[in-house]
DNA sequence: ATATCTGGCATCCTTTAGGTAACTGGCATC
DNA sequence: GATGCCAGTTACCTAAAGGATGCCAGATAT
């Protein structure tokens, strides 16, 4: 008789994974707007604009989260005046099979609801 | 000079097919307990005991949510007292390789998080 | 000259998610 | 006969997320 029960141990250590990644992802907005900049939206106002209803100050909270965790990288150009770009990191895009599989059952999911 | 340009009209596509799966898993906690059913967790304090720090009321809540969704399917047997038993539905299924991926890499963060 | 663009910040406010604690009512157990 | 288990519910409260509005300063476009 075992102290430790192996699959029990697995199986909370699936839930457990699966909450590292919705501690970084989470709220409305952060995997859209992670979309919208791998879609080559690099600028503040053009993200603002691809991310339907979203407000600047909500934007630029959800960006530096973003910067801090090293999904997007911020830029800024010595002109006047000064020209900001995001881009997503390299990082960012082991996230990618994750966000395509979301947006599939989204799709999926949308049509479902329809033929009802 | 097209009106409709189809990528642009494709890639607002796709960030609200995200939205529409970020607005049935949304939260801390339904992926979470889906897991947690998923696994064989049919009664309510089994569930509540492997998602680690839930409360009563808020799995009752998220439950009756995943239940309004077609995700979680609720059955009462005529017991005394009554015996209460959650499922995953078929639907939730196709969920699988959605929650798999963001298990993997919630497992990959943590691993490289650590490494720093 | 006036309007509009840029990348935000500050302030205020509302909404929602989530947490705390207590309680229920039958049944089984000690 | 007191305690504990089950499957929750209720009322109350806090913290966080999110939204509304107005503003800045330098530049470009009309």
């Amino acid at each position: 008789m075992p102290d430790i029960q192996p699959d029990k141990a697995a199986a909370a250590q699936q839930i457990r994974h699966l909450q590292d990644t919705l501690y970084v992802v989470n709220g409305k907005w952060k995997l859209p707007i992670l979309v919208a900049v791998h879609q080559g939206n690099s600028r503040f106002r053009d993200i603002q604009r691809s991310v339907q209803g979203i407000t600047t100050k909500v934007l630029s909270t959800e960006l530096k989260a973003l910067e801090q965790n090293k999904l997007v990288v911020r830029r800024v150009y010595d002109t006047s005046p000064p020209t900001v770009e995001y881009t997503t990191s390299s990082y960012c895009d082991t996230l990618q099979t994750m966000i395509l599989e979301m947006i599939a059952w989204g799709k999926n999911h949308h049509d479902r609801i329809r033929e009802e």
